[in-house]
DNA sequence: CGAACCATTGATTCGCGTCAAACCCGGTGG
DNA sequence: CCACCGGGTTTGACGCGAATCAATGGTTCG
């Protein structure tokens, strides 16, 4: 199994690659890095002249404001391109951090410019996931102003589908190695709440132990959290 | 003064064009189009096929929840493309609604299908405007977790500075006309809340009558509200 | 066995929501 | 000219959800 396979799974659940498509990024996407836990990649002001392709673990892009809050404003799971949006941002916004061990291949602008100039309809896969990470922050958004047991029910919602979409998740069951306090800072909220909100919910909806999770009522738990995984925009179409 | 100038200016403020990449533009861009006030104009699971170029008036991207509250995910100025995500999202996931009387052109998704056929350049320029407008979304996630006259602060500083960006504000002066309902919906807090906010605003840093709005102490007001405008990218360079 | 890290609990405070009423002002019509 | 209306703004009283601060367990690992 090659290294662009959970790439190329990733594109393709939108729309089908051609096979000179697929060997271009075989050719394009070098050796492997593996990069500690907790450890920042990236920080804001920073001018990359590479964007990062995550083959496994989880990353996050996250923003320190004055008091020293960490918020998270993006989660990456395994195929996604953490920071493809510096290729035209060049100077970043934000930090990039792995929230567990990772493995991941650095690709350089060049070669992604590369693409642009010649290979229209994987330009337009690269954007399509830069503006699916938009729809992604739009719904943090909305669940933002919601209670907190909704905002969290959203999120392992969404972390659910995205991961089963690279075969991460199966049986309403996955593995979320994030502490507590981590969470807190992808809801906006306080470690301390972000406890009772799980306590609240593993009385009806989930079981949650160390790093496992399982969903024990799927129907019940995205109705709470409103959850409909339209704006993944997981569907093979043309584009 | 043409069509497309508004265009031009919000695209020149990040990169050169050429002359025949604005004549091109020129050429795409067809005669405008009148909505009235509070019209929506798309609906979530619509499949537009053509991107809204919005030259007078503002407007909002909206999501409505199960209980009828509704939230602005954005607010757009003119110059923007609006909705230029559907082009490759395809199904539309959220509404779009003129919050004051408006002006717009509609391109259809073909054009642009072609532009990324031929014109790398003009391209990635509007992958650059979805991913700024990615950038907004981050801006605003991070100030929904903080107190409200933070978060109204930022959103003015954001206003004043894209409306200033398209010469609709000056010398800390700008027309905001939104009823405080629509600025509730925008901070996703209550009416009512906005009113104390504003109110408590107005004694240092605000003054705000009617759709008037003007800033009285910029410093204060960005310092509060932690506003950095790097996010709006309004750097020219070449990408 | 202690150190470090994380999860959990309790007590108290505070920002914001909720509900309801009052007010303001431009527009309309008698 | 004034009564009346309606949309938006403002005010007050009250309750709840989440923050805060501080302490206590539980596990893993040197």
């Amino acid at each position: 199994m090659s290294i662009v396979t959970t790439l190329i799974k990733c594109l393709e659940a939108r729309d089908t690659l051609t096979e000179s498509e697929k060997a271009l990024l075989n050719d394009v996407v070098l050796e492997p890095v593996s990069v500690p836990a907790k450890t920042e990649t990236t920080w804001p002001g920073d001018r990359p002249g590479r964007c990062t392709l995550l083959l496994s673990g989880l990353m996050a892009r996250t923003k320190v404001s004055i008091d020293g809050q960490k918020r998270i404003t993006a989660i990456h799971v395994p195929g996604d391109f953490v920071d493809l949006h510096s290729f035209l941002l060049h100077e970043m916004d934000h930090a990039i951090e792995t929230l567990t061990p990772c493995e991941v291949v650095y690709v350089p602008h060049p070669t992604i410019a590369r693409i642009t100039e010649a290979q229209p309809h994987l330009t337009r896969l690269f954007w399509l996931s830069t503006v699916i990470d938009g729809a992604i922050h739009r719904e943090w958004l909305i669940t933002a102003s919601k209670p907190s047991r909704q905002q969290l029910a959203h999120l392992l919602c969404e972390l659910y589908v995205r991961l089963k979409a690279v075969d991460l998740a199966a049986d309403g069951k996955f593995r979320l190695p994030l502490t507590q306090e981590t969470v807190a800072n992808v809801l906006g909220i306080t470690p301390v709440h972000v406890n009772r909100t799980i306590q609240s919910m593993r009385v009806d909806v989930i079981e949650w132990r160390g790093a496992d999770i399982k969903i024990l009522d799927w129907d019940r738990l995205a109705e709470e959290a409103e959850f409909d995984p339209a704006y993944l925009c997981l569907k093979q179409e043309p584009r």
